[in-house]
RNA sequence: GAGGCUGUAGCUCAGUCGGUAGAGCAACGGACUUUUAAUCCGUAGGUCCAGGGUUCGAGUCCCUGCAGCCUCACCA
């Protein structure tokens, strides 16, 4: 950016910003306030295309020496930002865009007036104004608001990205989401979408009597997951917390107090790296269910999902990249074993072969319990490999610390995950609600298995709280942003966070 | 954390073999009352991400750093 006039603030404006403010200063100067304010009763403009059929064309006057026919249309009052500007002498186009839609606005100088088509003429792409006018068609046939009075809105000092291509660079259009909002195809309408999916969500599980509560954010222990947890540090108690990295253990308190059906759709923290499917703050719904257990979950997560895709309005059949994904229920459902043998070859007891393919992968097996190892080649071989959605059920226990057995095979957790395109997109058990067995299991750290990679970390006041008794229940865990992606076609999560974590700007 | 790619005008992008920094849009001045990525005439606009090195000479080659993207690792 170049020196060029200094603002108010002193800063260095470029030859843009210096041609805006003094536009602005024109502005003044006529008595219009650049920064707008109230306007009240415009309609939005996809409502104002729809009124198209209200024009009444009648036949040209006999008179009329251009032969134009007559047309009357609805009185409109619309407001926006001024995307695309045609100056055309005593005529202006422009496109004005709110956050449903586009329309062109006619502006005649002999139409508005002198003081209206004072104002027009310091229009700038990206500022905002209001518009009165009749709706009709011009002479191409293009739905147009006739301008009879115009009202600006606000000033933009800034200039918008090129016109046609508008801002490609990601970097640019995390940074700056506002911009991509207003000028990158599909940027509002998928946020918009992911709206309507959470709305969706909580609608689906508040019409089956499940109970929305807000839990703690900071923790004393960051349990429930196996993550590094943010670290902070509360002054007046001098005391460390954590952020949270899962909804779970609190939820479960609250079976033990008797809310029977409950759940928390909010934020969770994970210290863990960057990529196209990892935000360190990340959307997550957890649900319990008293008397429930994971198949009861397995059906609730169908009918989330399938609510969550009529709600934006897509058929069943969705495109993903290049991928085709059918939720056609019932989403089909196959043991972890029954899958480890179809991928490995393997039978899933044959633990000298398991480390064998193991160690042939690159992995180091030495003085880790052989489930952590077959669950490693399980993540290998397997997982990617679920185009889905697939269900997949009945994990090796040892490797469940929050989950109860299967009857009579202590060596199964009831716990399914439900894969997508490779992804994990939801994670559900029978909750283990035995509290001798559950602090057993956070006092026994598997072999090989750090205490930051586990899922079992001692927390004192929850096993208290299982000791009074926590009504056996089913618990699921969908990740939201995840779910969003499938269901808007993006391969980045960070496409549908609207501002994801980035590195401060540099100087340079 | 590792590897690969990228970084040039407000934005989108060219820039050949190392030899004076380019275009389109946007901006500024002008023409134009049915345009629509308006058009036409003219003008202005640069810390080539930052720092170092090689060279007579670096946007270009080399090194270091910064940021982003992709792949991998961790993880959901």
């Amino acid at each position: 950016m170049t020196g060029q006039q200094p603002s108010q603030t002193g800063r260095d404006v470029g030859m843009h910003e210096a041609a805006r403010r003094e536009k602005l200063s024109k502005l003044e100067a006529l008595g219009v306030d650049p920064w707008g304010g109230r306007f009240d009763d415009h309609q939005a403009i996809d409502k104002i295309r729809q009124r198209e059929a209200e024009i009444v064309t009648s036949p040209p006057l006999a008179d009329d020496p251009r032969q134009q026919p007559q047309q009357t249309g609805p009185r409109v009052r619309a407001a926006g930002r001024v995307v695309l500007q045609r100056k055309k002498g005593k005529l202006i186009f422009l496109d004005l865009q709110d956050w449903s839609g586009r329309i062109q606005v006619m502006i005649g100088q002999n139409q508005v007036g002198q003081q209206n088509w004072e104002v027009a003429l310091l229009f700038d792409l990206g500022d905002m104004i209001g518009v009165d006018g009749e709706l009709k068609r011009t002479r191409t046939g293009e739905l147009t608001i006739f301008a009879e009075q115009l009202h600006f809105l606000t000033k933009s000092i800034l200039p918008p990205p090129e016109k046609h291509h508008g801002l490609t660079d990601p970097e640019l259009r995390q940074r700056m989401r506002y911009l991509d909002l207003v000028h990158s195809d599909g940027a509002m309408e998928r946020f918009l979408k992911r709206t309507k999916i959470v709305q969706s969500i909580r609608r689906t599980l508040d019409a089956e009597g499940y109970v929305e509560i807000e839990g703690p954010t900071l923790h004393t222990i960051a349990g429930g997951a196996a993550a590094r947890p943010f670290a902070t540090h509360h002054n007046a108690l001098n005391m460390p917390l954590f952020m949270r990295i899962a909804l779970e253990l609190h939820l479960k308190r609250l079976l033990v107090g008797g809310v029977e059906r409950v759940y928390e759709l909010g934020r969770v923290y994970r210290n863990e790296g960057i990529s196209p499917r990892h935000n360190p703050e990340f959307t997550m719904l957890e649900v319990y269910q008293a008397y429930g257990n994971y198949e009861t979950m397995m059906d609730l997560t169908e009918r989330i999902i399938l609510d969550a895709i009529a709600a934006t309005g897509q058929p069943q059949q969705l495109s993903w990249g290049d991928a085709t994904i059918d939720f056609t229920p019932p989403f089909a459902r196959k043991t972890y074993d029954e899958l480890f043998a179809e991928h490995t070859g393997i039978e899933p007891d044959d633990h000298a072969a398991i480390c064998r393919l193991a160690e042939q992968i690159g992995f180091d097996t030495s003085a880790k319990h052989p489930d952590v190892v077959k669950n490693e080649v399980f993540e290998e071989k397997v997982e990617d490999a679920l185009s889905g959605p697939l269900f997949v059920l009945d994990y090796p226990a040892s490797i469940c610390p929050l989950t109860k057995r299967a009857r009579g095979r202590p060596e199964i957790a009831e716990r399914f995950e439900l894969f997508i395109q490779g992804m994990e997109v939801a994670n559900a058990y029978t909750e283990l609600n035995d509290p001798d067995l559950q602090e057993q299991l956070f006092r026994t750290q598997l072999e090989g298995q750090k205490e930051e990679d586990s899922m079992a970390k001692m927390d004192d006041d929850f096993i208290r709280a299982l000791r009074h008794g926590m009504p056996p229940a089913g618990g699921l865990g969908v990740g939201i942003d995840r779910l969003v992606m499938l269901l808007t076609n993006m391969s980045s999560i960070r496409e549908v966070i609207l501002f994801p974590l980035l590195r401060p700007e540099s100087e340079h």
